[in-house]
DNA sequence: AAATCGTGGCA
DNA sequence: TTGCCAAGATT
């Protein structure tokens, strides 16, 4: 059975992260990490998450801690992770799993119905945390049946296709580690550039690379360019040595963040000061966001005044910022 | 159902 | 420099 050869390699290459419990261990991890690490790694690569899920586990060990945090402080500690959504519904669901009893659904119907979890971390944790045969279907997972079963139709109109093919070879034995297997395969040898077919467990019945498509699988429709957008970050600082910042609305990009005032991102943006004083241009920052380019003036001023919005924040720290932000603040800091 | 939502690394 | 991509969810 494939899955057995697969388990037989991930016995032996399995990766070593922070969360992870090794194959053939006689305990499972703890659904807490796995349910964290699963929502950091969506659409995160492993090397971006490592630190911030040490940072977490050591700041909030169980899900009673992190439901007892305050919201300013998770979204500080998720700075710079991106994709802020998930702090947010992080937070709802450790309040809803703390107030049911601190104990996490064992059930994927269970889990879907938590915030930040869907179809993918749904089936992750009920695999990885509870060792249930849940067909987990992430872009590794794509890509390994794409190739495996040379699907040549593009993503995202196969995924029902990849989903059945995925389903099909998950095993009742171990699935758990599994699931974790064909991660690992997709992520070190089965990769979207260079796959190393030389040494996969999977060499010999894989028809994509029988058909010497496995490199350009799976296919995906093309992407939208990327628009420019424009605007202007205030960095004001008082005499004091504090800083203006203000946080953004709860929804949407950056969504309850920390953040520097700025006008609207758009072609034309409207300038709009947080507070009257002598703004100086010191520079600018380009960032790329995932639908569009930005092009963000950087403008300082020392002041006194009562801001129109935001409020003075003593020892800010511009990693608590998301990284844009970070950006702006270090270059207009440096300028004064 | 297509758009929205971050960031850093890599070729 | 630019585009692609990563353990997706939500609306």
């Amino acid at each position: 059975m494939d899955a057995v050869t697969l388990l037989n390699w991930y016995d032996a290459h399995a990766r070593a992260m922070p969360w992870r419990v090794p194959p053939r261990s006689n305990h499972r991890a703890d659904p807490y990490f796995v349910w964290l690490s699963e929502v950091m790694l969506q659409q995160t690569t492993v090397a971006a998450v490592k630190d911030y899920f040490v940072k977490f586990t050591t700041r909030w060990p169980s899900v009673h801690d992190l439901a007892a945090a305050a919201d300013e402080d998770v979204m500080a500690a998720w700075a710079g992770l991106g994709y802020y959504a998930r702090a947010r519904n992080l937070l709802k669901c450790a309040r809803v799993v703390a107030d049911a009893g601190g104990t996490f659904p064992d059930t994927e119907e269970g889990l879907l119905t938590l915030p930040g979890i869907g179809p993918y971390t749904a089936a992750a944790i009920a695999s990885i945390a509870f060792d249930l045969p849940a067909v987990v279907l992430d872009g590794n997972v794509e890509r390994v049946m794409a190739r495996r079963h040379a699907v040549l139709d593009p993503l995202p109109d196969s995924k029902e296709t990849l989903r059945a093919l995925a389903a099909r070879h998950t095993p009742t034995i171990r699935p758990g580690d599994y699931a974790q297997a064909v991660m690992d395969l997709g992520a070190t040898i089965c990769t979207p550039r260079n796959p190393a077919c030389g040494i996969c467990p999977w060499m010999s019945e894989c028809e994509g690379r029988m058909a010497g498509l496995a490199a350009e699988l799976p296919r995906k429709r093309p992407k939208k360019a990327k628009p420019t957008r424009l605007g202007t970050a205030y960095l004001a600082r008082h005499p004091n040595g504090a800083t203006l910042l203000e946080t953004r609305p709860p929804k949407g990009l950056l969504g309850g963040m920390l953040a520097l005032p700025t006008t609207d991102w758009s072609d034309a943006p409207v300038a709009a000061p947080p507070l009257d004083a002598d703004w100086q241009i010191v520079g600018e920052v380009r960032h790329t966001f995932t639908h569009f380019h930005l092009i963000l003036t950087v403008a300082t001023a020392t002041a006194t005044s009562i801001p129109e919005r935001g409020g003075w924040v003593e020892n800010a720290d511009p990693n608590d910022l998301p990284t844009v932000f970070a950006k702006a603040f270090r270059l207009g800091a440096s300028a004064m």
